[in-house]
Formats: C-alpha cells, structure tokens, sequence
DNA sequence: TCACCTTGTGCACTTTGTTGCATAATCTCG
DNA sequence: CGAGATTATGCAACAAAGTGCACAAGGTGA
C-alpha cells in the first residue's frame, strides 16, 4: 500500500491539515497518485495511532477543527525503509484501451467522441505539468532533492505524451473520423 | 467498474471457463488488467446471476467441474454500450514514482537496484510483447478487429517503453550509480 | 441576531481487490 | 488399487478504495 507512504512524504515536505494534503494531492502529488479528503482523514487516523505522526498544538485557533500533523521519528523510518523495499511492480489499470479492445469484438459505434475527449483531457493536463516545469524547476537547481522531483514531473509529463500519442494512433484507426 | 467488461470481451472472442481466462488474463488481456481467479469466479457469478452470461451445457465431461461461459444478447449489449459510455480517465495509480519522490525527502539509499530490477522487468515485458506482435500481426492483416486489437498492443508496446525510458533517466540522477 | 455560506473533519456504507484455504474430480505411476 | 500430483471451482475473511452524508465552527450580511 502506498497511500500512508505518500501521505509520510507530503508531511515532511511540509507540515498540513487533512484539506491542504487533499489540495496538494490534487498537484503534485497528484501525477501519480490522487485520493480523497476522506481517504486521507482515515489514513491521517491511522497513521496517527500507529505513531508514525502526530497533532501539532495549534496556536491561534483556526477555521473548523483544523489539525495540522507533522511526521514523528517512526515515520521517517518507515518512509526510509520503503524507498529500499522489494516490490512488484503492479500491473497498469486503466479501462480505455480494454474499451478499444471490447470495440474490437462489438464494433467502435460511439468510441471515437469519448477518444478524443480524454485526448484532449490529456493535453491539459500536459499543459499543466509544462507550466510547473517552467515554474517549479529553471535551469541550474541540481541539488540531488530537486533533481529527483523534477524527474518525477518529467515521469508524468512523459506519461501524458504516452496517452496523447496512443490516443492519436486509435483515432487513426476508427472508420469514418474527421480529424477534430 | 471494469472487469466485467473485460470478461465479456474475452467471452465473446472465445467462450471458456473460469481458469481459462485467468490464463488469457495473463496474457493478451493483461497488457492493461490483470485479475485472479478468485475475483474471476466471483464476477462470473454475478454476470450469470445478472443474465448477462450462461453456463454452455458439457458435451464430454472434463476435468474437474468445468463450466464453460458464453455471452448472451443482454451482455453484448452491455458491452456496446460500455465502448460509448462517458467516463473519466481514472488516474494512474504507481507506487514507484511515488517512491522516488520519497527518496528526494529521505534519501535515496537503496533505491537503485530496486529500480534496476524493475527496469529488467520491464525490458522483459517488452520482449515477450514484441514476440507476440511478430506471431499475431504480421503485415497485410488490416480488418478492423485485426487493427484495433493491434493498436491495445502497441499501446502496451509503448507503455513499457515509457517505463523503461523514464527509470534509466531516474538512475542517471541517482549518486553513485554505475550501468548495470 | 439569525439564516446561510465556507472551511474543515469525520463516520457509515459499498465496492473492489487480495490472501488463504477448502473441495472435487481426474490423471499418473508404482 | 490407491497415494499423490494436477486441474478446476469456489468460499471466507480481510484490506484498500470510493461514495454519500453528517456535523461543527466560524464568517457574512440582511
């Protein structure tokens, strides 16, 4: 299970509350995992019982209930042995290019509209990361920390590319589509 | 949901039993859904419970208590109307980009053999992908079925290529790496 | 002041996915 | 024939992930 780990991650990067982990799992994060804020409320629960975290006091009293968790000794260790562990890679799971196959079988009546609205999903999201780049990482930072989350922002950027690429060549395919 | 889909898909390419298509699963199915037989089994179970599937009567019994399924109308309809349907991309879901992005925090101490091996999977997948491509499409065979299944396997064919891409750019940002 | 909005936290339930084990029939070899 | 391997199906229990809704506190404006 990774999601406790990435949780582990975001709090060291930066000490949050339950909502700014959700927003930062939105961005960053984001490139390659997402979850909820209820997701994140009952990892933060359990992560908190176990140790590996706890509730930084709050000084001034804030909107809601607010708690903002910072990662105990425990955690880092956690976090230390994982990026060593022996894992197997798990198997991609995306429904789109099953959807292509089962056209396959029962014709591709109607698949060609949803296609290129993940295309171009995919190039927003292209866009994006581009921005972040341009943003988040100007030539001449290479201290190790910033070059491994650049390369991790380079893995979704490259990513994205994949999708708009096979998506490009399944439209190719498909009988009677006007290029958009 | 998308297993059930799957299912279906298999079954109309070729009516099989439960363990059958747990095979097929590891194998062409596979480049972008994997399942074990236990959830297999269970999904049949549903499927015939929802009419979508039926049991074909044996002619010789076999080994064990081997039921075959095949697909009925209301499935194949299913299935036509699953290929249209709108639905979001569902996010990519890898825990190693997240691991890397962990090592930037805590250090990347012992990461990069884990990284090599999943490099050496990856190369391996490749392999076994492109023989399949060599054996099942060689040129000339351009019926639609014949060019969409293609298509799913190249995607596969470039989705391990990003993967083998983007963990050779990761190791070149690793301290202390030489080339296996 | 009080109805309503926003921010923030969280429970309950459901669906999916995984692990481990149980069972049955058939085959295989001494 | 009968002990053990192989093929095949399936249950039970659990872990992980996703959906829907409730609740609490403070801010905002009629």
């Amino acid at each position: 299970m990774s999601l406790p780990h990435a949780i582990l991650t975001a709090l060291l990067e930066k000490p949050s509350s339950g909502l700014e982990l959700t927003r930062r799992f939105d961005r960053s994060i984001g490139y390659f995992w997402t979850a909820t804020h209820q997701q994140i409320y009952r990892e933060l629960g359990k992560l908190e019982q176990a140790g590996l975290i706890r509730v930084l006091p709050a000084e001034a009293p804030t909107r809601g209930q607010r708690k903002e968790y910072e990662v105990l000794s425990a955690g880092r260790e956690e976090l230390t042995a994982w990026v060593a562990r022996v894992e197997e890679p798990r198997a991609g799971r995306d429904p789109l290019p099953l959807r292509v196959r089962a056209a396959a079988v029962v014709g591709s009546a109607g698949l060609a509209p949803e296609l290129r609205r993940h295309l171009e999903l995919h190039r927003q999201r292209l866009a994006e990361y581009r921005d972040i780049e341009r943003r988040d990482f100007p030539p001449g930072r290479d201290a190790e920390p910033d070059r491994l989350r650049h390369v991790v922002l380079k893995g979704g950027i490259r990513l994205e590319h994949f999708w708009i690429e096979w998506l490009s060549e399944v439209l190719d395919e498909l009988p009677g589509d006007a290029p958009a």
